[in-house]
This record gives C-alpha cells, sequence and structure tokens, in this order.
DNA sequence: TCAAAAGTGTTCCGAATACACCCATGC
DNA sequence: GCATGGGTGTATTCGGAACACTTTTGA
C-alpha cells in the first residue's frame, strides 16, 4: 500500500511530527598546539546535566541556524575565539548518548594557535583549560568518543592535507613545524631529510626574518604559501606527510 | 545572567521544545562496480515531494532508531538489498535542503558487489536503477552534492584502506583487481608492477581455483583475507594505493 | 671557547617504473 | 597458428633513511 503524499511513506506512514523529534547539537574538537604537546580546549560545565564537569565545546543548535555558524558562535560565545580553521569530521547518534532526550551531534575539529589565542570563559563555561589528549579528564556525555574519533581524524588528515600549519604562528622555523608534526603524528624524523621534503614541495615562503633572543644560531622563518597551494593543488600535486 | 537549570543555556535562554525540532534523514550513496564503470544506485521517486525524479536510496529516520540500522532498513526497505558494507561519509545541513522543513541528512556511502546483488523496487521507489557516476540524471534535493561528496570521499579512502574488495566478488582475478581501481581513482597502473605491490602486501589468499570459459590462459583467482589484514593492522602495517 | 641548535652534503638501499618477454587457452 | 589476456624477470631511476659534517649565535 502506498502513499504518495509525503516523503514519509516508508515508516508505517507515522505523520510528520513524529520524525521532527531530533535535538540537533554540535561539538567541538579544538586542538592546540605548546611546546610539543597536541593539546584540546574544554569548559567546565555550569549548567545541568553534569555541571562540574569538563566537556567539550558545544550547545545545541537553532532550527534556523546552520551547523558551520552554529559553531563559530558557540565557540565564540563559550571562549571567545572567533575566526578559527574548522571542520566536520563524523555525526554520533547513539540513542542513549544525552540523557534529556534524543539528541545527535555533529562533531568537528578546530585548529588554533594557541600562544595567541587565549580563551575567555562565559555563558554557561565556568572555566576553560587546555588538556593534553593523553591525559583526560572524565567526560560529560559521550566527549571521551568524540574526541577519539576527532584525535584519529586529524591524524589521519594531517598526512594528507596541510592543516597543521593552523596550528602554529603564522611565521614559524622548519624544527618548530618537524616537532609539531612529530607530536601530531607520533614519531620522530630526521632532520635534514624531513627540510628537504617539505622544502622541496614549495609550499612554505622563506621570510627576510630570523628568530630573536635565542642562545644559539638563530633559525629562519618561513611562513605557508596558501595561493601557492592553491595552484599546486590545481595542478594535480598532493601533499603528503 | 545565567540559568542553571539546563543544557539549553546559550541561545537566549529558549526553552527545550524549541530545539527538539529537526528531521533526520539518512541518504546512502550505493556504489556498484560492473564492466570496469564505478555506478550509483538511484531510485525512482514515487512519492512526494520531487515525485518521478531521481533520488538516493534514503528516508527519514525515527527518533527511535540509530543511524547505521535506520540506514540498513532503508536500503532493504526500498531495494531488497541487505547485509552490506557501509559508512558513514558527511551530514549535509543546508537550512533549504528540504522543501518540508528542516531536515538534515546524515551521508553513507555502500559498495555492492552488483553482479550478485540485483536491487528490486519496493516502497515508494517506483523502480531502481544503476548510473554511471560519470552520467547522472538530474536529482532530487541536494542528492548531486551527496554524491559528489560521496565519491571524493571514496576516492580519498580506497587509496589507505582496503575498501575496494567489497565492490568485487569474493573471487577475483589481480586483473580484475586492477580494473577496478583504475576505474576508482582514473588512472592505470602497470600490470606487473600492480601485481607486485599487491602481492607483497600479503592480503590476498590464492586460491587453488581459475577462471573458467575464457578463450585465453585462465587466471589465478584470489579472495581478499580478512583476518590477515587485521593482524596486520595491530602491527602498525598500512594498506597504500 | 663551548654549548646548542641551524643548516648542508653524501652514501646507501629499497621501492617504483618501464619495459621486454614467455605462457596457456579457445578458435 | 594466432589472437588474447595471464604471468614473469630485469635494468634503471628516484626518493627516503641514515649519518657525518659545518655554521652561527649567546653566554
Amino acid at each position: 500500500m502506498k502513499n504518495h503524499n509525503s516523503y514519509f511513506v516508508s515508516q508505517n506512514n507515522a505523520p510528520l511530527k513524529d520524525f521532527i523529534s531530533f535535538g540537533l547539537s554540535v561539538d567541538c574538537v579544538v586542538f592546540g598546539y605548546h611546546e610539543g604537546e597536541v593539546r584540546v580546549l574544554l569548559v567546565e560545565r555550569d549548567a545541568e546535566p553534569f555541571i562540574g564537569s569538563w566537556a567539550l565545546v558545544g550547545d545545541l543548535v537553532h532550527p534556523e541556524s546552520d551547523l558551520l555558524n552554529a559553531a563559530n558562535g558557540i565557540l565564540e560565545n563559550l571562549t571567545g575565539l572567533k575566526d578559527i580553521y574548522m571542520e566536520q569530521f563524523f555525526t554520533f547518534d547513539a540513542i542513549d548518548r544525552h540523557p534529556l532526550g534524543r539528541v545527535i551531534t555533529v562533531g568537528y575539529y578546530s585548529l588554533v594557535e594557541s600562544q595567541h589565542h587565549q580563551p575567555i570563559a562565559s555563558s554557561w563555561a565556568k572555566s576553560t583549560k587546555w588538556f593534553n589528549i593523553n591525559k583526560l579528564p572524565e567526560l560529560a556525555f559521550d566527549h571521551q568518543l568524540i574526541i577519539e574519533k576527532g584525535v584519529e581524524t586529524l591524524k589521519d588528515r594531517v598526512r594528507y592535507q596541510p592543516v597543521g600549519f593552523e596550528l602554529l604562528p603564522s611565521k614559524f622555523t622548519l624544527l618548530e613545524l618537524q616537532a609539531l608534526y612529530e607530536a601530531l603524528l607520533g614519531c620522530k624524523f630526521d632532520k635534514p631529510n624531513f627540510r628537504k621534503k617539505i622544502l622541496k614541495m614549495n609550499l612554505l615562503k622563506p621570510l627576510d626574518e630570523v628568530q630573536e633572543n635565542v642562545s644559539h644560531r638563530p633559525a629562519k622563518l618561513y611562513a605557508f604559501d596558501e595561493e601557492q597551494y592553491d595552484s599546486l593543488r590545481k595542478e594535480g600535486f598532493a601533499f603528503e606527510l
């Protein structure tokens, strides 16, 4: 027996309103990098449920907003951070993942240069804090799972897309870049070889600047050349490692 | 001004019910492979909206179901296919993507060996048909976009995960495997080199069988060795190309 | 002058490439 | 025998790994 009057015909002809009954949230795994450590920004909840627990930066989405705008707004609302690199990675839909009802959440990850972006807790965030990804506290909801999946996704993507640069200041040395990749991927690279490989890609603009106030030979500074990356990509170039 | 009584405090203290107002659907990009062509399974809609148009296998999700189960059930309901490899790849949330209200959809892709899995239209599917991914018809909703993103994701993943095998019969020749990868990635491989590379991975079980009824030297048949893959992966082995 | 990190050059090895060539089967 | 695709071997090239070495600064 078919019903031609609706899109909603496949599930026992239940009325439309029975389906418009999901809550939707976004949760953002904000990654930072500091002194060789990969970190995640968490907020201390000052609201039920899970009041007092640490949680990801996230909140419910209003039906009139799209997810990416909502994610940016929530990040700014809770931590004051804005104009941050952000990308969707997975949607979490376990039936019992939210104690107050059926809420599915879309996971995003962000990459911020944490030296110059100090978060400031506001709204229902009592405080915010960076945690080493290997030393996480107890977390609200299924946020442990979301972080694990986010870390996994970042590790996958960082090898084939030049996203890691978002975690560094705009000017950086080659050894800083190397240390970042070592922290992200959990391995070591040979200095001369890493240097050769990354320079051969022609993605870095050498600057006419060097480090200052270091008690050793100052290193040359480089910047990521986004225009060059775009044009190389059009020619079929693939970033790798 | 903070409200400690609810999770829903960050957006003007709107009441809970204002947020529980999303529809949720799944859309499944079902990939098949036949005679050197990568194909997508579409259904002809026999329901409003977009009645008569071609669309992805998809439907609204009931609030008591999780997404993966819903996706499997919808696939079976519309096409009769079951026990199919399926994986989430992206969530589409454009505000106006569904004409009847705010419905976000989670995209999955499936890989089926299309020779031995003939879909049979039922429920609100008037018919089903395989389309070459480069010759798609006009599509309902934002399904064009979903397919593009699905194809892109498949191309990315197929190089680093041995998912391609799901598209082949359980017994296949090395040249069939090569032709599949050539179709998926849109490039050509050297026969001896492809053979060496894939065999060195130790992921294929050589069978004691050969092709039959071919007017040339019959090729040896192989099967994907899933156990071997799992154990290699634990040792840090990474499938590539 | 010494420590510490920046930066370069060279050798070695294994993997990818590009071929040329032989083998088994149906017609 | 010959067309067709199956299957093997080898020479060459290229890139990564390993490592020794020099350079520049501050203290």
